[in-house]
DNA sequence: AAAACATCCAACCGCTTTCCA
DNA sequence: ATGGAAAGCGGTTGGATGTTT
């Protein structure tokens, strides 16, 4: 100590900034079959260009399978309001006691929702005039289990899951085992068992919500009640986001050659069986499946042998595109 | 139609805490 | 007991999007 500290990365060779899709699936493949012991060693291992912090933050706030997306319910913001009273900004604190829902995502319906309702006339019960666009009713997590009393709260009953009927179709692949906690530090560190789409489907986020409450009517029964959101307005687009740049690294000789030779390999290729599988799943939900033509051999039945399943993944879209 | 302004939120920054040799 | 490394946490920022003029 006293000697200054050491940047966690050099910002001169890490990427910032926002995460395309192709990052995406890579982290979260790679978490589902290694975890994350060590978020230093994961970008290089990973073959990503960014700093583990980076790549904590992205995985906790956003690409976890049990974070809960879309807004606040009316209960969980008045947890909120409670909890704020009695821990002020712990939002970490805060967020272990609303299951599904991160620190930074709580900070920030705090400050720009919250804080401001209760200031001109602390009517916190009232909020028919300072959340107008937002509809409290489109988060479908059942209000009445939002506080907990215990910091330990076992999510297998969660209704997280509810709200995630694709779950049911999903399944994770492998039985899972991982026993999932809220607080943003507390997801076990061990592997990730093919579970993450829970309710990212609208990974990357890239396509924006909306009108998302007109469109779910348009869109019909179907996605209601897989309760996603899909860009079908927006293919070419969608795949336009995606980061040639990153595919290149895919293949390039950067990715840690140890992590292709180390003794569960096999294991690992059988997990990435599972994850194109998923991918192939993902894919038909997105509507981007194509009539197979005979003499077509996709990039993703050439690279789902050997290759990385995000690579085969996304080498498909390009493919589509072309 | 477009410029100006407001809002939102993902991501970053840097400090603190924890872990481990 | 100590110091360094890594993870955790809360504050802040900046770009994207929405709204108003």
């Amino acid at each position: 100590m006293g000697k200054g500290r050491a940047p966690c990365c050099d910002k001169n060779e890490v990427k910032r900034g926002p995460w395309s899709p192709a990052e995406d699936f890579r982290l979260i493949t790679f978490i589902q079959n290694h975890g994350h012991d060590n978020w230093r060693a994961l970008p290089k291992q990973a073959g990503l260009l960014r700093c583990g912090k980076s790549c904590r933050l992205r995985w906790i706030n956003y690409l976890r399978p049990d974070v809960k997306r879309g807004n606040f319910t009316q209960d969980e913001e008045e947890t909120i309001i409670k909890l704020h009273k009695t821990w002020g900004n712990k939002w970490s604190k805060i967020a272990s006691r609303l299951p599904g829902r991160t620190d930074n995502e709580i900070k920030n319906v705090w400050n720009t929702h919250l804080k401001k309702r209760l200031l001109p006339t602390s009517k916190v019960s009232d909020s028919s005039e300072d959340e107008p666009k937002e509809s409290r009713t489109t988060s479908s997590s059942s209000s009445s289990s939002v506080l907990f009393s215990n910091e330990n709260q076992n999510l297998e009953t969660e209704p997280l899951n509810k709200s995630n009927p694709i779950n049911d179709n999903l399944v994770c692949s492998k039985q899972q085992t991982t026993s999932t906690s809220i607080s943003s530090n507390s997801i076990s560190s061990s592997q990730v068992e093919g579970c993450w789409p829970q309710n990212r489907v609208d990974f990357g986020e890239e396509v924006k919500e909306k009108k998302e409450n007109d469109d779910d009517e348009e869109m019909g029964s179907k996605s209601n009640n897989m309760g996603i959101k899909i860009p079908l307005e927006s293919d070419i687009e969608f795949w336009d986001m995606l980061d040639l740049d990153n595919i290149h690294l895919f293949e390039s000789d950067e990715v840690d050659q140890s992590f292709c030779e180390g003794s569960n390999f096999v294991v690992q290729k059988n997990q990435e069986f599972e994850n194109a599988k998923w991918f192939k799943y993902l894919e038909n939900e997105l509507g981007l499946n194509r009539p197979p033509e005979a003499d077509d051999i996709t990039a993703t039945e050439r690279f789902s042998v050997d290759v990385d399943p995000c690579m085969a993944y996304f080498a498909e879209g390009f493919t589509r595109q072309l």
